[in-house]
DNA sequence: AAGTGGTCTAGACCACGGA
DNA sequence: CCGTGGTCTAGACCACTTC
């Protein structure tokens, strides 16, 4: 591995190892080669590696388990991986998603910006409810470039049972984490009690975040409205305690 | 450094870094020794003092400047140190705190149970405004042990200008993180829209967390009410792109 | 016992920022 | 220029899991 490149060394371990799961080389949960054999194959030191796999495993793209292994982790969509805890806290729930629909918009000046668009790109916007045991308690809404995710079909979606992240994934590529998260209480409009089955004025949490991918680049924008009355949002926690 | 103890090396070293800034040896902005100079006096490798550092600088008690050296960072609240910034995106506002009041009371069950507390355990109960340019837009109510804090007098709270966390620090010794965070959205009661200057039934988003102290014990427990009408909320980044 | 992640060293060099 | 953080190596040993 070159030492000329502008980027660190783990860097570029990180993107071969990053190309490699693209590539299909290991399957999800499949273990990778040993971190000595890994720096046997890239021609660096095991602890070169090791920076990169921290790396990847702070961003849940790979989990280890001492005196085992290091796994490929699965795409658990966002909303899937957060929990939703009963106030008093405990028992966290993984809800279910249902796409509602999936059609092809234009970006307008605000989301052509954060996007890094032309005003007129073509975006698809994805609706899709969350469900705990039956109950619908969240409502998301995803725009994606059409540029990067040419075709969006909705039977791909529910194939993979709603999972939009997985789908970037499997399907082009895109390895998506979360950039900024922002958290605001709304009342829900019409539209807002209609689909979530509830009364206007009832509290929302709503949650607005960008996805970017590996390097960085703003990929996907998403607005989610969530019942909180009987469960409270908890973010997921990546790279614990040191 | 001894090899004997059952925590790896670079955490005594994390510990002793502690101790030394709870010691007063380096004051806040004040830089410390080199890496190789930590090194020396701990008698370990620059490599072992580099990863204790690393593990304070994701917990922002410490920072670094390339070239220039690592510093021992201030100790913001955890709401002032969240931003603020209008829906739309950017210019971030930092929020200053008021102090509305400090009362001692028991602590029932559950947050017993929470704080690893006998049910008759005195608690301190704090209550606290936040402000935006004048503009009231939260409030918070804080429970800490008075075990662990014995004497929270309403002077020194203003004092620090309404910061608990540095109070926590610089009387206590206490240098608090986040622990859990969990979200929800609520109507606001009579009490709160009385003390936050609003109507009754305005959603506000209710934010529950659990502060830890550096060995991961649950210290103080805490819920805010933040007005986001006009400003979202967005938690600070820990340790962003590795 | 063998193989994995996890830690640690001694020494080296690079990139940056301030004098 | 020097001193700082930031990276990297080759080799070693430990702790844990599995066989």
């Amino acid at each position: 591995m070159s030492k000329l490149a502008a980027q660190p060394l783990y860097r570029q371990v990180l993107r071969e190892v990053m190309a490699a799961i693209e590539a299909g080389e290991w399957d999800e949960d499949e273990s990778l080669p040993s971190e000595t054999d890994l720096a046997k194959r890239f021609g660096v030191s095991q602890g070169t590696v090791r920076k990169a796999l921290d790396a990847l495993v702070a961003d849940a793209v790979l989990y280890r388990r001492q005196g085992v292994g290091t796994f490929v982790a699965g795409t658990s969509d966002f909303l899937l991986r957060g929990l939703f805890t009963t106030p008093a806290g405990a028992d966290g729930v993984k809800p279910s998603v249902e796409l509602l629909s999936c059609v092809k918009i234009h970006a307008g000046e605000q989301l052509a910006e954060i996007l890094g668009l032309r005003r007129a790109a073509a975006l698809w916007q994805v609706r899709r409810l969350l469900r705990v045991g039956g109950q619908v308690i969240g409502l998301e809404e995803m725009l994606l470039p059409e540029a990067n995710f040419p075709s969006l079909e909705m039977r791909r979606i529910r194939e993979l049972k709603g999972n939009l992240r997985e789908l970037c994934w499997r399907d082009f590529g895109v390895r998506l984490k979360d950039g900024q998260v922002r958290y605001r209480a709304v009342l829900a409009g019409q539209t807002e009690a209609r689909l979530l089955m509830t009364d206007v004025n009832e509290p929302l949490l709503q949650l607005v975040r960008l996805a970017v991918d590996f390097e960085g680049r703003p990929q996907v924008w998403s607005v989610a409205w969530l019942r909180t009355e009987e469960l409270a949002f908890e973010p997921p926690v990546l790279s614990p305690q040191v």
